[in-house]
DNA sequence: ACCCGTGTTCGCTG
DNA sequence: TCAGCGAACACGGG
């Protein structure tokens, strides 16, 4: 389940996969119309001798350009949803379960689109215009690749009342934050969820957009260090990992506050905010 | 059985 | 006009 480092290892991931490599044949997988809307997988049929030339991802989308076998190029472009997930499988091996979209490349391996809860998205885009699309324009620069300015974003959140766990959820804002990267860097700034977004200030707003960073970065160290992106064939999601959960707060209601002193009592609260979990320490969050 | 979920979109409301 | 809210999508795991 994938949010900005979740989708980066993907993207680490096809760009190995994929280096110099023709599709030799795409296959829509069971239920895969739901995957493809509004585009029918018919049109799958173009990628069919594509040759791989350039993955950028921006926030949680990958964007994908082909040069097509007739010439000109072609786009496709992924988003993970909740469940989403690129995994490789060497020649003759058989398929994943739940996988929606099959790339056969012209090593014989297999790129799947794995996806059980289908709330992920593939789609061609003619010609490789991402910037053509709403969902694309609408993306703020991405914190990882651009890194974030912090005196825009605080331009941005002083015009919304809503709650700060929220705001920041917006990608228009920070695109490739979700649930778990806005409460582990709100922990991190130590900024309560719970503040109206207009109510930080300046200063604020600059620890916060540390806090981002480093959160992210921690999350991407992680997943190196479990051998995540080290070159394996399938991506582990955290909630599936055997090892320990990597986050401070996050997954981690009644547990003691990291920060917590000896003596302390302070713990971890978990609240609702716009209908998701929001973990929380209530005593060094201000 | 029941509850929960790392995401987004749509329709409604004030 | 538009920010904000809640339902909906759909399935697997604890």
């Amino acid at each position: 389940m994938p949010e900005l480092p979740e989708v980066e290892v993907a993207a680490r991931n096809l760009r190995r996969w994929t280096k110099g490599r023709r599709i030799r044949a795409a296959r829509a997988g069971a239920h895969a119309l739901r995957v493809f809307r509004p585009a029918a997988p018919d049109a799958l049929a173009a990628l069919d001798g594509a040759r791989f030339r350039d993955l950028r991802r921006i926030g949680k989308n990958l964007l994908i350009t082909l040069d097509a076998r007739r010439g000109g190029a072609i786009g496709a472009w992924s988003h993970l949803g909740l469940t989403g997930k690129w995994v490789r499988r060497a020649a003759g091996q058989p398929a994943p379960k739940n996988s929606r979209l099959d790339l056969q490349l012209d090593d014989g391996a297999h790129l799947h689109y794995v996806d059980p809860r289908m709330f992920g998205r593939f789609r061609l885009v003619p010609a490789a215009r991402f910037d053509e699309l709403p969902e694309i324009r609408a993306l703020g620069p991405d914190p990882l690749t651009d890194g974030i300015d912090a005196a825009a974003l605080h331009q941005r959140l002083q015009r919304t009342r809503l709650p700060i766990k929220v705001a920041i959820m917006d990608q228009a804002l920070l695109p490739g934050v979700g649930n778990i990267q806005a409460s582990e860097s709100l922990f991190r700034a130590k900024i309560d969820p719970r503040r109206p977004a207009k109510s930080l200030s300046r200063a604020e707003v600059a620890r916060l957009a540390r806090a981002v960073r480093a959160s992210i970065d921690f999350t991407l160290a992680s997943f190196a260090e479990a051998g995540v992106d080290g070159g394996g064939e399938d991506i582990v999601y955290v909630e599936e990992r055997r090892s320990a959960n990597p986050f401070l707060v996050y997954g981690r209601a009644g547990e003691p506050c990291p920060r917590r002193k000896r003596g302390g009592r302070e713990t971890i609260t978990r609240i609702v905010q716009a209908q998701r979990s929001t973990f929380f320490c209530a005593a060094c969050q201000r």
